[in-house]
DNA sequence: CCGCATTTGTTCGTATGTATC
DNA sequence: GGATACATACGAACAAATGCG
């Protein structure tokens, strides 16, 4: 087995590898990555070019370095960063169209793909729901509703256009809740979310499709509201 | 006018204004900028400091140094190069599929917000296609119907959606340049593009969206053929 | 408040490779 | 091939911020 030559320089290769540890998941937003000595030992490069790696992904967003405390990770990947950086200039509705753009697709593409496991996952986040709305538990509620949304998205298959609309959502909320501190109470919609399920499990994509954009009705007046105080 | 304390690294400082001046079109894609020597003065900073800006706006795939030959421009906005960084682990499929979410999205709030001025332009980009296809001109159509698409999207008045459409239209077609060099015969759809205009200027949502819908599958064949051979 | 350890920030110097003329 | 300029990588020393006892 013949290896192609190394023709990306030393500080490439670290920053990459650094990046896919975060992007993999290896290490998550908020944790402290480990101090220079250790890495440097790891990569087995030296201190200068080991900061020049790191320097380079916290331009980018990924990471967050200080002195005498350590270096933090910061966003899960570079087009997280990027598009965080992006949506700064654009207001919360424009943000919320681009959603709502990639979830009508979505739920249109689920409802031609989808599996029984699909369905299944379905039910089960609905479940949740409900019994987090019983419960008054709001913030188990909200991330219910979440993974729900993001399961439906799941089901369209569309690798890139499920993490994107995981950038977006992501970004969205913590726009929310820097502006209001999480006492949001979104209205409990189970009706609109057996109907979704209904479409999906019936593939009627026009179906899905005007539930989506019912849902995406709803939102719009409750983040309209939330901006205006 | 007390002005705050200027607490951004040297390097932070130049790399962003750089990063502007790219993204406001100062710099386009395929330009070689100024010598490191001319940088330096203008932004009276060293030229170490100059040099560890262009260095981080090279890992961000904004720029593209090669010794000797000076430094390039690579991409019009991080975020178009951290998309492109992205999409290369999609199928061009799923890649088209994103852009139909956004241009679909698009085109229905076209049809609510279009001005008078939108509807001229329009006009304007038909008659072109009309013209270089009759003239047999492939690049000057592909360039014009590009212009149509465009200018739909443009009319949603959304900018970040408008944005991203255009990064994801660009990755697109260099997509298929690099896969077939250009002698791609794509059919004018002037039945089509007409038929979009009308519903636009009716102000016809559903209408727009079959269209996009129509002009989607038409599109999927085409790549899909390209992409068997 | 002091002193200390840990950790990142900054700036030198030096050696080696590499592109251009 | 030789000369020159630039890029890359390493090492070392010191500065500055943070947290702990």
């Amino acid at each position: 087995m013949i290896q192609k030559a190394n023709r990306k320089s030393l500080v490439e290769q670290v920053a990459e590898q650094i990046e896919q540890l975060i992007e993999q998941g290896e290490w998550t937003v908020g944790d402290k990555i480990p101090p220079e000595m250790e890495l440097m030992e790891e990569f087995d490069v030296s201190r200068n070019t080991l900061r020049e790696a790191i320097r380079a992904l916290v331009h980018a967003g990924l990471l967050n370095t200080r002195q005498g405390k350590g270096t933090v990770v910061q966003s899960s990947s570079v087009l997280g960063a990027a598009l965080k950086h992006r949506v700064k200039k654009s207001t919360m509705l424009e943000t919320l169209e681009v959603r709502f753009a990639l979830e009508d697709q979505a739920a249109q593409m689920a409802a031609e793909h989808r599996t029984e496991a699909d369905l299944a996952q379905l039910k089960t986040c609905i479940q949740h729901c409900k019994h987090a709305s019983e419960n008054d538990d709001l913030e188990q509620f909200i991330q219910s509703d979440i993974d729900f949304h993001k399961t439906v998205v799941q089901a369209s298959g569309n690798q890139l256009l499920i993490d994107l609309y995981e950038h977006m959502t992501e970004i969205l909320y913590a726009f929310i809740h820097d502006l209001m501190g999480m006492d949001t109470s979104l209205p409990f919609e189970e009706e609109l979310h057996l109907e979704l399920l209904e479409a999906i499990q019936k593939q009627d994509k026009q179906q899905a499709s005007i539930y989506i954009e019912n849902y995406m009705k709803l939102l719009k007046e409750n983040v309209m509201n939330i901006a205006e105080e």
